[in-house]
DNA sequence: TATGAATGAGTGTTCATTCAT
DNA sequence: GATGAATGAACACTCATTCAT
């Protein structure tokens, strides 16, 4: 029993010892440049020994991930349990999705990685959904912040896991963005202010007009199509 | 003279076979999996002769892209020299953004591959220059579309620039995150669904508020926070 | 005593575990793709505990012979009994090296394993003794069939040990090539066939000449080579 | 032109260095043990040269054989040539059968290595076809010595081919055996002598019975089952 | 310019075997 | 005896890039 809870406990440290050392050389050298030799010899362990905890080396980087969507989920949790306006949490939410990028910028990287082509074939099943379950929860989370606000009637109603796509696609297409500039070599604009910014933009957007009466029609979340004059006149599309 | 100019052209013609050679098998294979020999083979041409025009890989890769931005200004173009207010060249702007991806998906994926680390020793600095001549070159005729409308008052003043790199971000924000669903193994929505919706959304955000006069003071683009009652003061989260 | 009895009886019970285990696993997979830690897990016992039984995989590998060689001989004992006449013992001899084969092919590829070069040194000296003695002493029988037959006149005098060795070069022969002709996507023939004809050159050749009368003096085994009229007369080159 | 010439020359002389090299560490090791890195040391070249001109070492492996059956195909044809009667022929064929392994014993394990499993997966499909179209060629013309013997009256009818087969069979397995043999540590007894032996049996099944007068019925090359008295009756299988 | 044969460093992964507990 | 986690050497194969012709 004991011997069995030790051994538990050691094949834990030692999976930790891993997880960091693949932490350190992922982020140094990115996924490609890494090789499985180094993450062994920073995580004092045989090479033979990270696949005992990790598949692939593709199964090792994107187990990082975990550990951000956990922290991800915890600070979610915190602003939901907040004494916040629901537009005040959005904000919350939207200023963690910044802050958190600043401060893991390697999940963000490891997320994108997600889109690999060929990922399934190098990565288990199981990892994948574990993926999917993390992740399923945290959008669910954030939606059930802008759900509140649609509800208190401070946004117009839609559909909240709609909107969490957008900021989720703003956010990380602005950081694309940027890493891009950077690569380029292009003066790269502060990252904060457009994050800011973009809120502001997004936010009015979502919000009922405030001409509107609190207890009146609700303006649709998407609005007929204006027609141009002289253009063809295309079909209305209503929402889903 | 008349020589050098034959040369020239025989010049120019090998280099359209390599290219096109490139844009099918990197098409095909994605990036890591394409073959410089295999290029060489589709291209009819030996495998040095790829690196007499290009000076490596990720150079033939990137340069991929020209054709793309190419394509796309001359999109931009026309939108822009259509009879159509400006909001309504803006949406054409926005449509044109989806039905880019959708028939060039290829031209996304390079642009993505811009953020690679490592990037600027792989390439050549002519190479990044003209790409970042011609990137900024479209960033700025979409950004002449949004001043318009700012100028007409149809939107409120802001940063035109700014207002292209969010709708930039969010159109390729949702792009991958639905390849990463898609590869995830996630039942993914419909992007062009998400795509009219995310417009409706940031039009609005956009757009000067219905109720006020034409040329009535404008709503400053960026509003302040909004107070929450009761709840504790927080810092804004956002700068950091 | 008890204590140690039982001990013997469990230490022999687990060694049959891992002999069923490594018969399935090897069986499956052939000797290569086999690996230690399948079989393992097939007998329900840590991958170390096999070491404890056997010196080496291969070690394994040449046990489960004992089994095949066991069987083998308990057949050949029973043909020994049948009341048969030597000749008839003798094609049941040929029917069952077939028929074994037919039904533990498994046994014949351990065999053709012992040619490996270097096995010396991955097998304890006790397991090839023992594979000496058993293999031995099969042959042995086998061979006191064929010694009855010559002794009873129905098969010319000769070394009986070397027929035997015939029979089961021939044998073997056949099925490799077959095994051979299958990999090479040949169509392969019936062996059954094969088989049967194959014994039906045999013994005419074994047999005393039909017109010579039982007691007559027997024809040499080994003939005089018969010499070509008119040919050039070359040395025989089969010894070298 | 002379330019080709010279390319071809060079081409070809250094898969000979590559297939001499491989010739020496294969049969020094065997094909488990050979490694491809030794195999392009010792014929002074780049590993990665070695997959210019095998797609494996299976292929590098199985290729060394052409050269064998070269040389076996030439030596047939030589005995074809010779003015021998029919059944000196077959011996001269038999003898060579044992003087080329005792020459080239590395063939006949080539050869062995036919049967591996999952060969068909490691080696070209081209290869393997004309590993078939020389072996089939030298059978053919083996069995023509067969034929000749059959048509001249001094073997019975029967499938020459079949024929072929069995003396192949009898003499790879006696090989087989006695590698087995020495590999047991058993005092391996004289190859040479076994070889002569086994073809004086064969023969005189092959041959046609001494009494028959050369014109008579031939006495069918596969006769009737003896009936056993006491023994339950199985049906006779006559020649297919 | 064009060729294409040659290069050779680079790498993820396996697995028989050991040994501390 | 039994365990099973850890080891780490071993290896085939790839492919971007070069360079002699």
């Amino acid at each position: 029993m004991s011997t069995q809870k030790r051994r538990e406990r050691e094949r834990h440290a030692r999976r930790e010892q891993i997880v960091e050392a693949a932490k350190e050389v992922f982020g140094e050298k990115g996924f490609m440049a890494a090789t499985a030799e180094e993450i062994a010899r920073r995580a004092e362990v045989a090479v033979g020994t990270l696949y005992l905890y990790f598949k692939s080396k593709e199964e090792m980087y994107v187990s990082l991930l975990f550990e951000g969507l956990d922290l991800f989920r915890q600070e979610l949790e915190r602003i939901q349990g907040l004494p916040l306006r629901p537009d005040e949490k959005l904000r919350a939410f939207w200023d963690f999705l910044y802050t958190f990028y600043a401060r893991y910028p390697a999940y963000y990287r490891i997320v994108s990685f997600l889109h690999t082509a060929g990922l399934r074939e190098a990565v288990s099943r199981d990892l994948l959904e574990e993926v999917k379950r993390r992740t399923g929860r945290n959008f669910s989370l954030a939606a059930r912040i802008v759900r509140q606000g649609m509800m208190a009637g401070v946004y117009r109603p839609g559909d909240p896991r709609e909107v969490v796509d957008f900021l989720w696609a703003l956010l990380t297409g602005l950081v694309q963005l940027m890493e891009i500039r950077r690569n380029l070599g292009l003066a790269v604009g502060d990252l904060a202010e457009l994050h800011k910014n973009a809120f502001a933009l997004i936010e009015d957007g979502l919000s009922q007009p405030r001409g509107s009466a609190p207890g009146g029609r609700p303006r649709p979340w998407v609005r007929q199509a204006k027609v141009s004059r002289g253009a063809a006149r295309r079909p209305a599309r209503g929402a889903r």
